[in-house]
RNA sequence: GGCCCCGUCGUCUAAUGGUUAGGACGGCACUCUUUCAAGGUGUAAAUACGGGUUCGAUUCCCGUCGGGGUCACCA
């Protein structure tokens, strides 16, 4: 048996699409599944939209993803002509191919058409199964501009000949252009690959997912402050799943698991909310160390831009209060842009009416911020790192006198918002000194 | 419009002749709880329609309808 290998053909006309992702991604779950190769190349005939920035978008995403295309030079078709011209002249020689009329763009140049033999070809599709077109429709279609330019049908072909690939895998839209590359790879006299179409990823209208409907590039989600993992996870059960009621998988047992019979024909809609699930899910699994990878930049940079400098001590305490808001690095910065992180690093603005939970005095709350404020008082400075310790403490006497009327003026004066973590935490991140001060500054608020 | 492809909850999907049609996201309710978030429990929600075949169709066949893709000297 001879090894698989699957390729990944990006034209760099533009930024890295998320639905090419996908296709990157089946071709390369598909190999290693097989411990086969994936191989890549530019498709960079058109020299009007051709861009480098492209090509290092693509070349980039693909490296974040973790998808491997190899150390080898990469493969560009603008640097293959000898190789397309001898095959053109081949087609010339046998009668497969002519000259015919002058380029619309440049009229010193005969277009090359192919001969079509108009026959009726089916394929067997991996996703399909038999697809059958009847070429004829496709008239003497124009396989290169001229003899020193070949056009995408014939440079595919040719290309995955040389490359050696066994299996073409692409999205749903190359569907049609199947028997064309077809017929002129038998006119070639090369075998022909197996083909899997894989369906498109779809807008919520149902339509092909384009800028209109908002993100399509992979670096936006990149930018969004998703994970890696947890894209490759999510594109990954777009139009397959491995039969059974798992979601949660790495890339490595992606490989594992795929299999392309298993691929779905119908399209399916990129659904973000889903993504974030993902997300989140990717990110609850992470170590400590790996989640401050994660979100230091953004926490250092989005404090800094409110003249908050973070240091080490409260970043740690901070950590598991971050964990659990957030799913995505975008909800950390709106968090912090909110304000919602202000109070660990600085005072709080008290309004004093608020002090005092909804139905209960004044005078009750500075009661009860008093006696919380003996009771905290009497616990040594490193028994703060521990909140439960501090639930301890307090939640008898908070019992007692109704735990709302207790701690809402507790977690109040604390923070100064009617939405936070709950006291407990707070009192452990800010400290035996500071959260004493605080409390004392709200008991003041109330007297006057 | 021609050709090609597709059609299970709102969304992603499981179940290929026999299930109370399952799971997940989202929604809703409840719970935990001082608030928010997270968590836990529960709940609503689908086989596009019409014909066949069959003792029995989500599943097989035909038609209708609906959706999508593609029809370049782009890829």
């Amino acid at each position: 048996m001879s090894t698989v290998i699957t390729r990944f053909p990006p034209s760099p006309t533009g930024l890295f699409h998320i639905g090419s992702a996908r296709t990157a991604l089946f071709n390369y779950l598909f190999a290693a599944h097989q411990k086969g190769v994936m191989h890549f190349r530019f498709e960079d005939t058109d020299r009007e939209r051709i861009k480098k920035e492209y090509e290092n978008d693509i070349l980039d995403g693909l490296a974040w993803l973790g998808i491997p295309i190899g150390d080898s030079e990469i493969v560009r078709q603008s640097e293959r002509g000898d190789i397309y011209r001898k095959h053109i002249k081949s087609l010339l020689e046998k009668g497969h191919a002519y000259e015919a009329e002058e380029g619309k763009d440049d009229p010193s140049q005969k277009v090359i058409r192919f001969k079509n033999p108009n026959a009726s070809i089916t394929f067997k599709d991996h996703v399909r199964g038999d697809v059958t077109f009847d070429t004829s429709e496709l008239k003497d279609f124009v396989i290169g501009r001229s003899i020193d330019e070949p056009l995408y049908h014939l440079a595919v072909v040719i290309d995955d000949h040389e490359m050696g690939v066994t299996h073409v895998i692409r999205g749903e839209d190359h569907i049609s252009n199947t028997p064309r590359q077809i017929l002129i790879l038998e006119a070639l006299g090369f075998t022909r690959p197996e083909y899997a179409h894989i369906p498109l990823i779809l807008a919520p209208d149902r339509t092909k997912l384009s800028k209109r409907h908002g993100a399509t590039s992979l670096a936006e989600y990149r930018a969004m402050g998703f994970l890696p993992s947890a894209i490759v996870n999510y594109l990954a059960l777009l139009g397959w799943n491995p039969g059974n009621d798992r979601e949660l998988y790495t890339l490595e047992e992606l490989i594992r698991e795929f299999s392309i019979e298993k691929v779905h024909k119908g399209g399916a809609i990129f659904d973000l909310e889903k993504l974030k699930w993902f997300n989140r899910a990717h990110m609850d699994r992470m170590s400590q160390s790996t989640f401050t990878d994660y979100i230091l930049p953004e926490l250092d940079r989005a404090l800094k831009q409110r003249g908050i400098e973070i240091d080490t001590s409260i970043f740690e305490k901070l950590l598991p209060i971050i964990r659990e808001r957030i799913a995505t690095i975008n909800d950390l910065r709106e968090l912090i842009e909110a304000g919602e992180f202000d109070y660990y690093f600085k005072l709080p603005q008290l309004d004093p009416r608020k002090i005092p939970q909804k139905a209960t005095s004044s005078e009750e709350a500075r009661e009860h911020l008093g006696r919380v404020h003996e009771l905290l008082a009497t616990l040594e400075m490193k028994e703060y790192a521990d909140h439960a310790r501090l639930k301890n403490v307090i939640w008898p006497y908070a019992s007692e006198k109704g735990r709302g009327s207790v701690l809402w003026p507790l977690r109040y004066a604390l923070s100064g918002k009617e939405k936070s973590p709950d006291p407990f935490v707070i009192l452990s991140v800010l400290g035996k000194e500071e959260s004493l001060s605080r409390i004392k500054t709200a008991q003041s608020k109330l007297s006057a």
